[in-house]
DNA sequence: TTTAGGG
DNA sequence: CCCTAAA
């Protein structure tokens, strides 16, 4: 029980939390950003005024513990929000797949174990409990709104990835370091067989530290499960899933008593802390703190849970740049931890890697797991976009799955739906690139990127798939893509990750990822018309394979960046990119050509091929180049630039400086001479 | 969109 | 790098 107690409190704290820290991060703004200090301060009185949201909530009521209980509740939820969310109606179609969008196959894919009907059931089920809660909330919670059925079915899958992804880690912990295969089962398993009381104890054991709102979620799991051991007995593969998801389901519709009566104060003060450090990691959006704080308050106080929701649902649009942000920030976070979890695998097995590696992504200290679920569980987004993450872990899980597990249909349930996923994504990518860079367009016909450039093109096509409306993309190249405009990022940073695998399976470090993935082979043929080259050449270059995986999430988060930094989001900081040697060169012999004020020119003369290199980029560099060269060398930093070229630039910046203004005067001098001239001529 | 500059 | 005012 006191195990219990401790994890739900968490995961109500977890849930509540979010309330304060939903506020987004604003990087850009600087207008909107305070300053440094008084952002701390900021964040302090939010943390108050979370503290008191949250003790409202405790006393406020059953629907305030049921909104706590979300966050596992939320997590699972997402799936059959998604599912219910528009119509109640199309469930089947969208479990059928009757939509032509990809989905439909993954959707077929995926229930095809388990009965539509039964699944449907539970979806209104589902309905009924949550309410009107649903269908927002579920937007967001998939990843972003969710405009078509595409996406809704895009959003299932997702869903069902979240569901294993949250399997696994309950299992992960328990498993401890090994069983990468076995995980999943021996996971699944426990949780059923064993019934919460188990995994409650591993969960708890686990997390000695801070529990995390995925082990909640876990945990949730496992007592959902329990009861419905029944249906545990009926199938391993999909029924598995299918089960979670009604057991997740059940739990939230029910479990407010358990949830509610557990906050501790104690957790609340982790969660101001994590939520603290997180926020530090990533940068803040104070117009959304304000606001958000506010809402979540509110909310938490009036303590509608449909409220709050609705209140994630509004703001999530921001909030899902955000979490991109944040997983693009954290990279670490999608990224890293697929990439821990592959290489880790094979020696230690799973091992936690989501755990661990979330925990360090987000905090290099602090107890991973809390973090992890931190983030998930405050951030109403933050978690389910974790989850989302997970999801694309899926993929690995699938992969281990087919080696160890014993059900095969699983395995091919999860490849399928893997590969699904992954080929929306891809062609969402592929779209994306095209509007997005004409000169990544350009760039993969031609095939004329080299390593860097390759790295950036595979990256413009995962950015395609943030393009603002998807829509008219998919249609250009390819049937519509399932993928929303929003929820695309999620789907493509899933897929983001995967293809950077796939590119970057060659990569040996990661066995994991090109064994799970050849599997799916399918997947490298979907992706294959724009990727084709640039696998290829990637592949050729040792160098750009390494590099891939990066620029695969650079790509990502850029992706977010560009097409909502126009539309309405924010962006993300653009990754660092040095320039080097040859860079610099390229620019100075080009503005050595050119002057210094056509950076257009310059662009277009040296940096055509590097699509990440824009004209702005060019200016700023020269004029970093110029004060560098006119400082002493002990004070430069980064990579040394040769002292001949510095010298080559201050001639050209001198040169140009005053050829300029000449050329300027000569001109409007010749202008009217010409003026004259034609003057002259008229009469 | 491109420049030019400040942050 | 980012952001923006001005072209």
């Amino acid at each position: 029980m006191v195990l219990l107690k401790r994890t739900l409190d968490h995961v109500v704290n977890g849930y509540r939390s979010p309330a304060i820290p939903r506020a987004p991060r604003s990087i850009r703004k600087r207008g909107f950003r305070q300053k440094t200090p008084e952002n701390g301060g900021q964040v302090c009185a939010f943390e108050l005024l979370a503290t008191v949201a949250g003790k409202l909530l405790e006393e406020s009521e059953c629907s305030s513990a049921s909104s706590s209980a979300a966050v596992g509740f939320d997590q699972c939820r997402i799936d059959k929000d998604v599912v219910v969310k528009k119509e109640p109606l199309d469930v089947d179609k969208t479990l059928g797949g009757e939509h032509d969008d990809q989905g439909s196959s993954e959707g077929s894919v995926f229930f095809s174990g388990l009965q539509r009907d039964s699944f449907k059931g539970k979806l209104e089920k589902v309905n009924e409990v949550t309410g009107m809660d649903a269908s927002p909330f579920a937007s967001s919670a998939c990843s972003e709104k969710v405009d078509s059925d595409s996406k809704l079915v895009t959003q299932k899958i997702n869903s069902l990835f979240v569901k294993h992804s949250c399997k696994v880690d309950g299992s992960s912990p328990k498993c401890g370091e090994s069983d990468d295969i076995n995980i999943e089962n021996g996971l699944i398993r426990k949780l059923y067989t064993n019934g919460g009381a188990s995994g409650v104890n591993a969960t708890a054991n686990k997390s000695s530290a801070p529990t995390n709102s995925e082990e909640n979620v876990n945990l949730t799991l496992g007592r959902g499960a329990n009861p419905n051991a029944s249906s545990l007995k009926e199938g391993n593969d999909v029924k598995i899933n299918c089960k979670d998801n009604d057991e997740i389901l059940s739990q939230c519709s029910k479990p407010n008593n358990i949830m509610k009566a557990f906050r501790s104060p104690a957790c609340d003060e982790d969660n101001k802390l994590l939520s603290s450090k997180y926020w530090k990691t990533a940068p803040k959006l104070k117009d959304y703190e304000p606001s958000n704080t506010d809402g979540g308050l509110k909310n938490n106080d009036t303590s509608k849970r449909p409220s709050y929701e609705i209140d994630r649902f509004q703001r999530n649009t921001p909030f899902k740049k955000r979490r991109l942000f944040d997983r693009s920030s954290v990279v670490t976070y999608d990224g890293g931890i697929s990439c821990e979890s592959v290489s880790n695998s094979p020696e230690k097995g799973l091992d936690d890697e989501k755990n661990a590696s979330a925990g360090k992504l987000l905090e290099g200290k602090g107890t991973p797991s809390s973090g992890l679920c931190r983030q998930k569980s405050c951030n109403s987004r933050n978690s389910q976009v974790r989850l989302s993450i997970k999801s694309f872990k899926v993929p690995e899980l699938f992969i281990e799955v087919p080696e160890s597990t014993t059900v095969g249909s699983l395995k091919r349930t999860v490849l399928e739906a893997v590969t699904t996923i992954l080929g929306g994504g891809l062609r969402v990518g592929v779209l994306l690139q095209g509007k997005t860079v004409r000169d990544d367009n350009r760039t993969l016909l031609q095939s004329g990127i080299s390593q860097s450039d390759d790295m950036d093109t595979i990256g413009f096509m995962l950015e395609p798939n943030n393009p603002t409306q998807p829509s008219p993309l998919v249609c250009s190249q390819e049937p519509p893509p399932p993928v929303p405009c929003d929820s695309p990022k999620f789907v493509n940073r899933s897929q983001v990750n995967p293809n950077g695998n796939s590119f970057a399976i060659k990569t040996p470090e990661k066995p994991f990822l090109t064994d799970s993935i050849k599997p799916s082979g399918s997947i490298k043929d979907l992706v294959s018309y724009p990727s084709t080259e640039l696998t290829d050449k990637t592949l050729s270059k040792s160098k750009a394979i390494v590099p891939v995986p990066e620029e695969s999430m650079e790509a990502l988060a850029v992706v977010p960046m560009n097409q909502r930094s126009k539309r309405s989001d924010i962006g993300q900081r653009r990754t660092r990119r040095p320039f080097s040697v040859s860079e610099v060169e390229a620019l100075v012999r080009a503005v050595e050509k050119l002057g210094t004020g056509r950076w257009r020119d310059v662009k277009l003369c040296a940096f055509e091929n590097a699509k990440h290199r824009t004209y702005v980029d060019l200016k700023d560099k020269w004029k970093t180049l110029v004060h560098t060269a006119r400082i002493s060398p002990q004070q430069r930093r980064g990579e040394p630039v040769p002292q001949d070229l510095l010298d080559r630039v201050l001639a050209a910046q001198s040169y140009w400086s005053e050829h300029q203004a000449k050329q300027h005067g000569k001109q409007q001098q010749q202008q009217g001479i010409i003026a004259k001239l034609t003057d002259s001529v008229r009469p």
